[in-house]
DNA sequence: CCCGACACTAAACGGGAATCACCCAAACGT
DNA sequence: ACGTTTGGGTGATTCCCGTTTAGTGTCGGG
C-alpha cells in the first residue's frame, strides 16, 4: 500500500527501490513455511533466510512476526468469506445454504489447517487479542453471512429448539469441534471424514430444523 | 539444623527438606502456575522460583517441561475417567448416560480450561506425540466408557445415522468444539452457556437417536 | 577418614522475538 | 555538482526460553 508516484512538483518522496516487492515477498516465503510448518515452524529467521534478508529487515515491513502470519491468515479467510457471500445469494433453500456453508467451512479448515489452527485455536497465549483485530474481523463477517440463513429459518418459526443465535453458534461449534479435533490429533482412528461431516450436519439439522 | 550459610546466596534456599518431597512441591506449585498463567506462562524458571530452587533442579525429578504439565493434566483427567466410569455404571437409560457424561465433559472443560487445551487442542507443534504417551491413553480410556452407552444405543437399533463409532465421535467433537471455542474466545458475545449446551445435546441426540 | 552417591547449583548454550545504533546509496533541492 | 534526506538494510545486542554441562557441598557407609 501507500503506492505513491513521483510527483513533478512538491510533496513526497516516493519509491524507490523496490520497497513493495520486498513486503510481498516476505509473505510468500513466510505462508510457504507456515503452510509447511506451522505456526512454530515458521520463524523470523527462517523466513527472512528464505527470502535472502536480515531477520531484521521483516520488522520494517511488518509490526511483529504475528503481523506477517495474521496477514497471510486474513487472505485466506477473505477467500472463505467469498465463499460464504456466494452461497448466500444462491436462490435455495435457507437449511440448504447452511448445509453448504458448513461444508465449506469444513473444507476450508481441512485445507488450511495452520491457518485454520491459528485464527481459530490460538490460545490466548499465543496471540493477544488486539492484534486479531483484522483477521477476528473477517471472521466475525463469516459468522454474520453465515446467521443469516439461521435466522430466516428461525423467522419462519422451523427452529425446534433454542433461539436463531444459539442455534447457528451451536452449529458453527459442532463443525469446528470436528475439523478441530481431525487436525490437532490425525493419528486417532477416525470414521471416514465424510461420513463424520454427513452425521454431523444431518444430525444436527436434522435435531434443530423442523421440516 | 545447619543451615549453610557459606557463601552469599542470594536468597533464602530451601531448608533441605528430603527428597521425594520435592517432586511433589514442584508438581504443586507448576499446577498452581499453569493453572494461573496457562501453557506458555508456566516457565521453567517460574516454577522453580515458585519453589524456591535452581531451574536445574526440575531436571532432577522430570524429564522436561512437558512432563511436569502433563503429569498434572493426568490427575485432572484421571478425575473425568473416575465420572465417567461412576456414570457408566448407573442403572438408567444409556442416552442420559450419554447426555450426563457429555455434560460432565464439557463442565470438565470450562473448569479447567488451561488443562483441557493442552491435551485436547495442542497443536503438534507445542507437544510431540510421544510425550502424551499417558495423557492420551486416559484420554482413550474417557472416550472407551463413553463410547460404551453409544453403542448400546446402536445395537439396539435406535441410531438413525451413521455407525456408532461416527456417531460417538461426533458427538465427543460437537462437544469438544464448543467448549473450544467457549475457551479461545470468551470475548464473543455467546448466548448463554447452559443454553449453548442444551441446544447442543438435544440438536444431536434428538437428531441422531430415535426414542 | 575417605568415598561415592545425592540433591542441588551457577554458568552456559542455542535458539526464539524484538530493538538498537548504525550504514549505504539513491533521490531531491538548490 | 553537491550536501542532505531518507528509505531499506544490517550486525550486534537484549531479554527470554528450555535444556545441558560441569561442578559443589553434604551425607551415610565402609
Amino acid at each position: 500500500m501507500t503506492v505513491a508516484l513521483k510527483k513533478p512538483h512538491k510533496s513526497a518522496r516516493k519509491p524507490k527501490g523496490d520497497g513493495h516487492l520486498r513486503r510481498g515477498e516476505i509473505l510468500a516465503a513466510a505462508e510457504r513455511i507456515f503452510i509447511a510448518e506451522g505456526y512454530a515452524g515458521a520463524t523470523i529467521r527462517k523466513i527472512a533466510d528464505a527470502v535472502g534478508v536480515s531477520s531484521t529487515a521483516l520488522y520494517m515491513h511488518f509490526r511483529d512476526k504475528d503481523q506477517i502470519l495474521l496477514e497471510i491468515s486474513d487472505d485466506a479467510i477473505g477467500q472463505l468469506l467469498a465463499v460464504n457471500v456466494d452461497i448466500a445469494h444462491r436462490p435455495i433453500d435457507a437449511v440448504a445454504r447452511v448445509r453448504l456453508m458448513l461444508e465449506a467451512y469444513m473444507k476450508f479448515a481441512l485445507d488450511n489447517p495452520n491457518t485454520y489452527q491459528l485464527v481459530f485455536c490460538g490460545s490466548r497465549d499465543v496471540i493477544s487479542k488486539e492484534k486479531q483485530a483484522a483477521t477476528a474481523e473477517l471472521g466475525d463477517r463469516c459468522f454474520a453471512e453465515f446467521s443469516g440463513p439461521i435466522h430466516e429459518i428461525a423467522a419462519s418459526g422451523r427452529l425446534r429448539t433454542g433461539s436463531g443465535e444459539s442455534a447457528a453458534q451451536v452449529l458453527w461449534a459442532a463443525c469446528h469441534g470436528l475439523v478441530a479435533l481431525l487436525i490437532t490429533m490425525p493419528d486417532r482412528n477416525w470414521a471416514p471424514r465424510e461420513e463424520l461431516m454427513k452425521v454431523t450436519l444431518d444430525g444436527l439439522l436434522h435435531g434443530l430444523v423442523t421440516d
